[in-house]
DNA sequence: ACGTCATATCGAACCGGTTCGGTAAATGAT
DNA sequence: ATCATTTACCGAACCGGTTCGATATGACGT
C-alpha cells in the first residue's frame, strides 16, 4: 500500500504539501502540483479514508437508520439517499432497528463512534427523553417519515393526517359509516397523525365512531393480521377497513381472503402506502401513496447541506411536508 | 471525548497497559485490571473504532453487496447477515450495485479502502478477468447466490438447475409442451444454471424446445414485462410460462392481466423465488423457493469464521448448496 | 544463594493522514 | 530602494489507538 509519504518522496516535496495538493490544489504551485499528480498516478496512490477520518474527526460515511428496510417505502427512500450520497463521495451505512427504540439508540451511538458525517433517521423512539437524546446528538441528523417533537431536527415527511382524511372521506362518500381502522403503534408520530386524520374526518362528518373498530396493528404484518381478524370475526363487522400502512392494509386483505370475504363486495379496503407488485394484487387496492423518491431526495439534500455547512452557521431546523396522492383502486365500493 | 490516555492517567498506568487490559485482560494483574476498569466506568470511556481500525489495519465492519435490496430475496439474506454480524460486534455496510458490474467493482474497492473485515457478495460481474479480480482481493469474501467460476471463494447458494427442473417437470406432467422461459441475464451464474435446468429437463423428456420461446428478461421487472409481452402476443403463444426469478415471473402475470388472459385458465405460470405478499396475489403462484434465511445464516457464519481465522490457516474455499423447495400454487393447470 | 523463567508493566514506534505556525522568496506599493 | 504583503512550501504536533521489545519483579528449581 502506497502512502502519502511515498508520493511526497517521489515528487520531492513534503507530505504536508501533498496533503495540500489533495485538498486545496489552488494553494499549490502549478509545477509542483503537476509533479505531485504525476507521482500519484505512477504510484497508484489512493488516500486512506480511515486515516483521514481519524485526522479529520469526521468520516465520509452517511448513516441510514430505519425500522424496516423490507418495506418498499423505506427501500425507495434508501435507494434515493444512497444514490445522492454516492454522487457526493459518501458511502451509506445502513442499519435496521427493527422498530426497537433501544436498539435504534445503540445503533445511533455506534454510528457516532464511527464519526459518521450525518444520519438520515426514521425514528422509532418516542417521548421527551428520547427527543432530548436526539437534540443533543452532535452529529447532523435529518429525520424523515417520523417526526419527534422536541428533537429540533430537520424533518422530511408527508402530510400524515391528510392521508387518512382522504381515505376516510372517500369511504364516507361511498356511504360507509362503520369503518374499521387498523392503526400504527400509538405514540409513533405517523401513527398518531393518521389516526387523528381518521377521527377528525369522521367527527367532522358527524359520524359516530365505534371505538372498538379502532384497533392497533402496530404497522406490522402480524399485528395487522391479528387485528383484522378481530374486526372481521365480529358479528357487526365494519363495512370498510382502513389500514394505516401497507403492511396492515395487506394483512387485512389477506384475512379477508382467508375468511372467504370478497373485497370489495363484502368489505371495502383502503390503505396508506403502496407496495411493489400492487398491480398484480386483486383487487387493486385503493390507497394514498407518498412520494418516496421525493422524500429521499429532500432528505439527502438537506443532510448533505447540513454536513457541508460549518456548524456555526446552524440554520434552524425546518420541516418539509409533502402532499400524498390518492390512487383509487377497486377495493372500495359504494354501499 | 475521553481517550485511552485519560483512562491510563486516572488508573495510574501506561496506555499500553490499558490497551492490554482491553484486549487480553488475563495478561494484566488482577488489581491493576480492577483499577483500569474503575477508571473506564468513571470516565465513560468508549474505545474509538476509527483509531482502532487505523492501528489494526482492519475494521469491525462487514460489507454486504448485492444487486437489488428491494428484492425480498436479498432483503431476507441481508437481514440475517446483519443479525449475526451485530451479535459478533460487527456493523454491516450495505451497498447496492444495481446489477452494474463496474459499479460493483468500484464499491468493492471502496469497501476495501475502509479496511472492511469481510464482504458478503452476490456478484454481478462475470468473466475470467472479474474472477481474477475477486480471487486476488485481499479481504475475505464469501459469495452467495451468484457463483463466479475461478474466483476461488466460499460460495453459498441453491441448487439452481434443480429449481427450474422441478418447475419444468411439474408443467410437463400437467401436459404442457409449449413452455415459454423468461431467463435471467445470460452469463450470470444462476441465470445460466436455471436455463440449463429447463433445457435439460425438456430434452430429457424428449420435448422439442422452440428457441423463440426462450427469452431473456434480465431478472428485472421491465425486462420481464417486455419479454412476456412478446411471448403472449404471438399467435402460437406458449401454454405455460416459467419466470426465472420472482421479478420476471410476476411481470409475466402482470402482462397476462393487462392483456386479459386468465391465469391459469389461458396460460399457466410458475417462477423461481417468492415475494412478500404472494399470498394475496391471485392466483397463488406455483413456485420454487430458496431458503433465504438459511442462505444468509450460512453466509454469515462462513464469513465470520473466515474473518476470525488467521489468514495463514487458509481453508480451501467451499461450496454450500441448498435444496430449493417446491410450493404449488394455483397458477398452473392441467392441459 | 544463584541462574532461569514467567509475569506485569512500560516506552516508543507506528498506522496514514490533517493542520497550523513559520520561513523564505516573490510580488507590490510607495 | 525599502518595507509590507502575499505565495509556496515545510516541519512538527496531533488524531487515538496497537504492538513489540525492554525492563523490573518475584517465584522456582537445585
Amino acid at each position: 500500500m502506497t502512502t502519502i509519504r511515498d508520493v511526497a518522496r517521489l515528487a520531492g516535496v513534503s507530505i504536508s504539501t501533498v496533503s495540500l495538493a489533495l485538498n486545496s490544489p489552488k494553494r499549490v504551485g502549478a509545477e509542483t502540483l503537476d509533479r505531485i499528480q504525476q507521482a500519484i498516478k505512477s504510484t497508484g496512490y489512493r488516500i486512506d479514508p480511515v486515516a483521514q477520518t481519524l485526522a479529520r474527526g469526521r468520516s465520509s460515511l452517511i448513516g441510514f437508520v430505519s425500522a424496516n428496510l423490507g418495506n418498499m417505502f423505506f427501500g425507495d427512500i434508501r435507494r434515493e439517499i444512497e444514490h445522492q450520497a454516492l454522487d457526493h463521495g459518501y458511502f451509506v451505512l445502513i442499519a435496521d432497528s427493527s422498530g426497537r427504540a433501544d436498539l435504534e439508540r445503540a445503533l445511533l451511538e455506534r454510528l457516532e463512534a464511527q464519526k459518521i458525517a450525518g444520519i438520515a433517521l426514521a425514528a422509532n423512539g418516542r417521548g421527551e427523553e428520547y427527543a432530548t437524546f436526539l437534540r443533543d446528538f452532535k452529529t447532523p441528523i435529518v429525520m424523515f417519515d417520523q417526526k419527534v417533537e422536541g428533537a429540533e431536527r430537520d424533518f422530511v415527511g408527508s402530510d400524515n393526517p391528510l392521508t387518512t382524511t382522504i381515505l376516510t372521506e372517500h369511504l364516507l362518500q361511498l356511504g360507509h359509516r362503520r369503518i374499521g381502522f387498523i392503526s400504527g403503534p400509538s405514540g409513533l408520530h405517523t401513527a398518531d397523525e393518521r389516526l387523528k386524520g381518521f377521527m377528525n374526518t369522521m367527527a367532522g362528518a358527524g359520524v359516530d365512531i365505534d371505538p372498538s373498530l379502532v384497533v392497533e396493528g402496530g404497522y406490522t404484518r402480524t399485528g395487522g393480521h391479528a387485528q383484522a381478524m378481530r374486526l372481521l370475526t365480529r358479528r357487526d363487522r365494519p363495512t370498510a377497513i382502513i389500514g394505516a400502512n401497507n403492511m396492515t392494509g395487506l394483512a387485512a386483505l389477506q384475512v379477508m381472503q382467508e375468511m372467504g370475504f370478497r373485497c370489495p363486495d363484502d368489505v371495502s379496503l383502503a390503505m396508506v402506502d403502496d407496495v411493489p407488485w400492487s398491480n398484480v394484487i386483486t383487487p387493486r387496492i385503493t390507497m394514498v401513496v407518498q412520494d418516496a423518491q421525493k422524500l429521499g431526495e429532500l432528505t439527502a439534500q438537506r443532510l448533505l447541506t447540513r454536513i457541508a455547512s460549518p456548524e456555526g452557521a446552524a440554520a434552524p431546523p425546518e420541516d418539509f411536508i409533502l402532499t400524498p396522492r390518492f390512487v383509487r383502486g377497486e377495493s372500495t365500493r359504494r354501499l
